[in-house]
RNA sequence: CAUGCACUAGCA
């Protein structure tokens, strides 16, 4: 079975979803690793419907899911924007213990988040034990879950509380959720600090994922000059 | 061997 997953993982990361759901229905054995990959393959190509199908018939196999498994359907609700179906899956991790994982916490976070519902967000993270503040996603989704709420000012606080710790460096996430707030703020001059930070790390091909916020923030603060720069730089050929 | 975080065109 551990072979039969190390192929099914490596369709799945070249994108060969065919393939995988192929190779998946015919393996001989299938386990929580199996089901876990398989779901959060449909999950991350936006398949969410299926990936609760999945899930449906994981569970009739009598498997239990993990908290790897829980990811992905917390993930898979908050695409679909099913606070119901969150809600239960949040109740069900706290009893089987699996709300303690990271990965579970900040799949919660971004749940709740795109369902609108922050002050939700904002609890679980608030509950986040000392030990579980080196996790760098945890406070990306917190942020997030902030700025794109519309409350920024809880963001920025949150952004300096994280370096506070000491624990964690932001990543290109954390930048981007930033450069967002200080867009929507008006504060260009923020925003260039940050777009500094990110300049003395990657490389513009490296920060690449981060160049859409980066025309958000000049095109938004009326500096379109500003804003061509980063687009042609970006996207070199278009 | 598997999970979770930002960004991801235009119009509306």
């Amino acid at each position: 079975t551990f072979t039969y997953n190390s192929l099914l993982s490596s369709y799945i990361k070249q994108g060969k979803l065919e393939d995988a759901h192929h190779l998946f229905d015919k393996m001989p054995e299938r386990n929580t690793v199996s089901w876990s990959s398989i779901i959060s393959a449909n999950t991350r190509s936006g398949n969410f419907f299926h990936a609760f199908d999945m899930f449906e018939e994981m569970m009739e196999e009598g498997l239990i899911p993990n908290e790897y498994t829980l990811g992905s359907l917390l993930k898979a609700s908050s695409g679909l924007g099913d606070i119901w179906v969150g809600k239960q899956l949040h109740g069900w991790s706290i009893r089987t213990g699996f709300a303690s994982h990271a990965g579970v916490r900040t799949s919660l976070i971004t749940m709740y988040s795109n369902c609108k519902f922050l002050d939700d967000a904002m609890r679980i993270f608030c509950d986040v034990p000392p030990h579980l503040q080196e996790d760098i996603p945890t406070w990306n989704s917190i942020i997030a879950a902030n700025v794109s709420n519309g409350d920024c000012s809880e963001g920025f606080q949150l952004f300096s509380d994280m370096l506070c710790t000491g624990l964690v460096r932001p990543t290109k996430p954390t930048y981007a959720s930033m450069l967002n707030a200080y867009a929507s703020v008006g504060a260009i001059e923020y925003g260039r600090i940050i777009h500094g930070k990110i300049r003395q790390r990657w490389t513009v091909q490296q920060g690449a994922t981060m160049g859409n916020s980066l025309v958000k923030l000049y095109a938004k603060c009326g500096n379109l000059k500003d804003a061509n720069r980063m687009f042609e730089m970006v996207f070199p050929k278009n």
